[in-house]
DNA sequence: GACGCTTATGGGAGCGTTCCCACTGCTCAC
DNA sequence: GTGAGCAGTGGGAACGCTCCCATAAGCGTC
């Protein structure tokens, strides 16, 4: 490694220390064809030697690639960072990036003044491709990227209408999980704290809250339906709505587990024993999930995951922008613990 | 805006439909003196006629800046994703950057392994600074980036030694104001329940406990301490050791919420009321502070704006390199909730 | 020994900027 | 009327790399 030099050494000062030509060097690091055993070694000699690192930028310059990719998080930001759920994608990202020495712009886009500098960014001339993390239905981003003819993917499908080049979780097959386990277990009035109607999570988990029913039997009771935000707060309230309006019930499906918890503290507060009087299922498998009490059944959902197959998914978009690409559902599991 | 042309418009392109030279119209851009008013609205016309956007990369090759920034999570990833301490400190790092157009390159530094790459890659070649997330007391890092002759800025101090360059939040202070609370509620027989030693979070939260103390006019008991590992379990497995060994103990200062939500675990299972019995003060905040049994009185620390002022440090030292810094610490204050 | 083919090599051109210097008109003072 | 000074401008050079083409070297074949 020497001393390193003032100014940062060149391919032309390799080449020259090697006693090749630029061209010969420049092959030697780009996985080079057609050199010369001997060449190769004296060209890996002078780099570790000088402590050459290729300039991105002059690369960038000439191949027309950057090597970046941006993660745009397009959410409000409290939710975004609140939720272990999206910590969990950009781990993912990060390193399915890392491993194939991509960098990862972050980019959050929070005021909505914002954007428009965003818009500006988001070119080829600063990023090969684009994640985004956005759930929500109205969001012009997407459309705005790709026409700047930038390969995208969205995490979390903003509404169910969408087909291709998106990542998400299976939510109807999770929700379906949820609610068969309460039926296993014997639950007869099975309510549900459903999320906002125009969110793909939210609509999609009541949608598999419904098909398991129908697969027990059993018919829709609006009566056993109510919808929350997602908060904790949100979850308390729609409980004691529920508890108000069918005394009766046993069992309830929320469709995160941040309502759950919120699920969980209207139950006490109103004297009802978990699992034994009711019992509760939420959907996410967050942390806090295992320190509630009791500690929560939730459906677990693996968000690392979902941010490889994310760039999985936009690598196969670079490699090939033209045609579209089917949108991939990731499997999820159910985790029983002790609220059911 | 116009439709796209096939290939992104280049300066010589703005220039030549704006009628001037190369010069005038990169004058323009880069808030140029010396340009006549008319040249100046002939340019911009030129350019959002054209939707022109800067390469980046020509920029960079000749400006020797990137107008990057690299973070780079040197921590395990669980832990870092697991608190909402650090997404806070992302957060605030976003936006401060975003203000100042400058990138944030996330580089997740997760397996020893991948240290090499990471070494190569922090280079001026690649970014112009780095923002450095780290509380390992050995890690060897700060100093190699450093040689690299590349601006750093940290952020927590990996220990007390550290005089430059980093950006903290006041522990001890916090945990003083945290003591003085429980000594103010009457608490005769204070105990603590401490972080890992050889971090600065531990050891400075654990002097500021004995500070307080002092300054009451006590003296610190080792019957009274205990420590953990910042996680829940470990948390409770301290607060279990404390009851065993000092059933008298009436407060508990625990040195991060986590910690305290397992000793409040502990605590109801033994049989103790909160607060009635025992005061149980945390530190940090976290948002599961507010959802605890009894909801947590904790140290507010915020970390979004540990986060600007990461940046702002940063910011600093880039446009002075020579001269160190010193580091910065942030104000905490308490919020009292329900435990004690 | 000349020819063709393959493999390896050197280096020119060009990527899109910024920097800087030379140049043009002016205005103003003497 | 001349010279100095200045605001405004155009364009050459350079940044460090990859691409590509021309060429050299090696080798088998007729």
């Amino acid at each position: 490694m020497s001393r390193p030099p003032r100014t940062r050494p060149t391919l032309e000062e390799v080449a020259a220390l090697a006693g090749v030509g630029r061209g010969t060097a420049s092959r030697v690091i780009n996985g080079g064809e057609k050199v010369s055993e001997r060449a190769r070694q004296a060209v890996e000699n002078a780099i570790s030697e000088l402590g050459y690192v290729p300039n991105a930028a002059a690369r960038a310059l000439v191949t027309r690639r950057t090597d970046a990719v941006a993660l745009v998080i397009a959410e409000s930001e409290e939710r975004v960072f609140g939720e272990p759920f999206f910590a969990g994608i950009i781990r993912g990202i990060g390193s399915a990036l890392g491993e194939v020495d991509r960098q990862l712009v972050l980019l959050l886009a929070q005021a909505s003044q914002r954007r428009g500098g965003l818009d500006h960014y988001l070119t080829r001339q600063h990023v090969d491709g684009v994640l985004l993390l956005s759930l929500h239905a109205d969001d012009e981003l997407p459309g705005l990227i790709r026409a700047h003819g930038l390969p995208v993917v969205v995490g979390g499908r903003a509404h169910e209408g969408i087909r291709t080049n998106y990542v998400d979780v299976d939510n109807v097959q999770g929700a379906r999980l949820a609610v068969a386990h309460l039926v296993e277990r014997g639950r007869q009035r099975i309510a549900t704290i459903g999320g906002p109607a125009d969110m793909a999570a939210g609509s999609s988990r009541f949608e598999g809250y419904v098909a398991a029913l129908a697969a027990a039997g059993r018919e829709l009771d609006e009566r056993l339906v109510e919808l929350g935000d997602f908060s904790q707060e949100s979850g308390a309230d729609a409980m004691r709505a529920l508890l108000e309006r069918e005394p009766s019930l046993d069992g309830v499906f929320c469709a995160n587990d941040l309502m759950a918890v919120g699920a969980l503290g209207a139950l006490r507060a109103a004297g009802r024993r978990v699992p034994e009087d009711v019992s509760v299922v939420g959907f996410e498998d967050a942390p806090i999930a295992t320190s509630t009490h009791p500690p929560l059944t939730t459906v677990h959902q693996s968000p690392e995951q979902m941010g490889r197959e994310m760039v999985a998914l936009l690598l196969e978009t670079m490699a090939a922008p033209e045609q579209d690409r089917p949108g991939r559902m990731l499997p999820t599991r159910l985790v029983v613990r002790a609220s059911s």
